[in-house]
DNA sequence: GCCGTTTTCGGCCCGACTGTTTTCAGTCG
């Protein structure tokens, strides 16, 4: 069955391949807007071409995606995408995730030498062929050799928890320099994304065009990238890129917005802007030549005609129309969790000290003054036992479960939890739609682990919160560091859209059992 | 390739930095 991440990746490789053959830029990009529509949507696309829907109603569609979708979803190939491939050599597309290489300058190099290869390209830019073409100075055959280099590192990104702890030390660091004002980490970072692949840090200051001279100076910066009076990139040790932004004061609010993104989010915000005859940068909001909006986000949000929205659904998913039909999510708080149902039995005084009012242990009933204790048990779907000596099962979906067993299982359990490694891009990959709508008609509850690294996707959480599906939010810790990682959940919750009532363990426990039927 | 009640053609977000030029194209975010 072909996913809507499958339709993507085609529908994505097809734009880069265009790019390379240098047509439109517009044209890739409304490959690519189609693309990212398709991956972050919460409807199954291969459902909706089933069902007859008219795919053009949908923002950036027009008639010939909507053809060519139909046929990735009916025939599982893309014509188009084929013939490109047999046209371009696929050693060219390699070569965009070159640093400084981009499709013209592929186009250039291809036309003049026929080079397919990335050991083609190290070839010519060693023997000097590469610098007789025009534009192509010394700098740049440097940087091309370096990026042919480092080719496997590209596209590396980190968990947002791996990089935590990091971008704390770099604020306190900035912190430090005479006149700074604020430090804020943008970017995906304040999305709160699961992964991140850069730091984009904004300072405000006084003097803010001789921060980067500072920044520059950190002590765990491996490589200087760029150094400009307003902006700046270097690179960590651990290979992590850090971008620094520095504005002032006047400009804190447009910055922000414009740096925390996502890019696609706003692009939204600036075509809302044009058509009120007003445009948006990283200084501010102008109408003509005269400022009117920038200080803060919620001013220049304001000036284009919307509410502030939340960093976390910056993500051009619905959110804009959503906030002008006044209809934005009140996102669930860490403060708002009251307990936590999947703890190691050894946590229960820490449980007690951080105010929760119930947690719960495995295998085990244990029965407290101070806070109410419910037994869970993990069972492996597909080998699903009853037992009568705990309160409530938790089913686990694997990779290799069929569509059967999640179905049989949501019959038997109170929790469902659907196995996923970020790392290691595994996840699993069954009809939803159908699942979420089973759970909701079962009461079965979704449940977020808040581990980092098995993060369920914020996409599967919007849906199933459409569907209906309750969400519980557990750490599955192990110690007491680990208890902390309920904020991770909570996260991820807040990008699939998660309000307090969707999540059970925001309520108290009276309510708790009462809403299990225990 | 998409889009539209000032438009069915002619636009499409916008600016910084680099490296190469001698005023600017390409890349990037």
């Amino acid at each position: 069955m072909i996913t809507n991440a499958d339709i993507a990746k085609m529908l994505s490789q097809t734009a880069d391949l265009l790019e390379i053959k240098g047509e439109n830029p517009f044209k890739v990009r409304a490959y690519r807007n189609a693309a990212r529509l398709v991956e972050n949507s919460s409807k199954d696309f291969n459902k909706l071409v089933k069902e007859g829907f008219d795919l053009t109603k949908l923002p950036g569609i027009g008639n010939d995606l909507s053809t060519y979708i139909k046929e990735i979803v009916t025939t599982g190939k893309f014509s188009k995408l084929e013939e490109l491939k047999k046209e371009i050599p696929a050693g060219l597309v390699d070569m965009l995730s070159i640093e400084g290489l981009g499709p013209k300058r592929i186009k250039q190099i291809y036309d003049a030498f026929h080079i397919t290869s990335l050991e083609e390209l190290k070839k010519y830019a060693e023997n000097g062929e590469l610098a007789k073409l025009p534009g192509f100075g010394p700098k740049l055959i440097e940087k091309i050799l370096k990026g042919v280099r480092q080719l496997k590192k590209a596209g590396i990104r980190f968990l947002w928890a791996e990089v935590e702890e990091i971008a704390e030390d770099l604020r306190e660091y900035l912190l430090k320099f005479p006149g700074v004002e604020i430090v804020e980490i943008a970017g995906s970072y304040r999305r709160k994304k699961e992964t991140v692949g850069d730091l984009d840090i904004l300072v405000i200051a006084e003097d803010y065009m001789k921060v980067s001279e500072y920044f520059i100076k950190y002590p765990k910066v491996k490589e200087v990238h760029s150094a400009g009076l307003t902006r700046s990139t270097v690179f960590l040790e651990n290979d992590l890129q850090i971008d620094l932004r520095a504005v002032s004061k006047e400009s804190y609010g447009a910055a922000l917005h414009y740096f925390t993104g996502s890019k696609a989010h706003n692009i939204e915000v600036r075509k809302l802007a044009i058509e009120k005859g007003l445009k948006v940068n990283e200084y501010g909001v102008y109408k003509g030549a005269k400022k009117i909006a920038g200080k803060s986000e919620e001013e220049v949000y304001k000036a284009v005609g919307l509410c502030f929205i939340e960093p976390e659904l910056r993500e051009n998913r619905g959110e804009i129309e959503a906030c002008i039909n006044n209809s934005l999510p009140n996102l669930v708080k860490l403060e708002d969790i009251k307990g936590d149902l999947n703890i190691d039995e050894s946590l229960i005084d820490e449980a007690v000290k951080l105010g929760y009012k119930y947690v719960g242990i495995k295998n085990k009933k244990i029965k407290r003054k101070d806070i109410k204790v419910f037994s869970i048990k993990e069972v492996e779907v597909g080998k699903i036992k009853e037992d009568k000596d705990v309160d409530f099962l938790v089913g686990i979906v694997n990779e290799n479960n069929t569509l059967n067993e999640v179905l049989d299982a949501i019959e038997k359990v109170t929790f469902l939890r659907f196995y996923r490694d970020i790392k290691a891009k595994k996840e699993v990959n069954l009809d939803f739609d159908l699942i979420f709508k089973e759970m909701a008609k079962n009461g079965v509850i979704l449940e977020i682990i808040s581990r980092p690294n098995n993060l369920i996707s914020e996409v599967l959480i919007k849906k199933a919160i459409e569907s209906g599906v309750k969400i519980s939010i557990v750490s599955t810790a192990k110690n007491k560091n680990e208890l902390k990682f309920i904020k991770y959940g909570i996260n991820q919750a807040r990008r699939g859209w998660a309000e307090r009532k969707d999540i059970i363990n925001t309520r108290n426990s009276r309510e708790i059992k009462k809403f299990l039927q225990i």
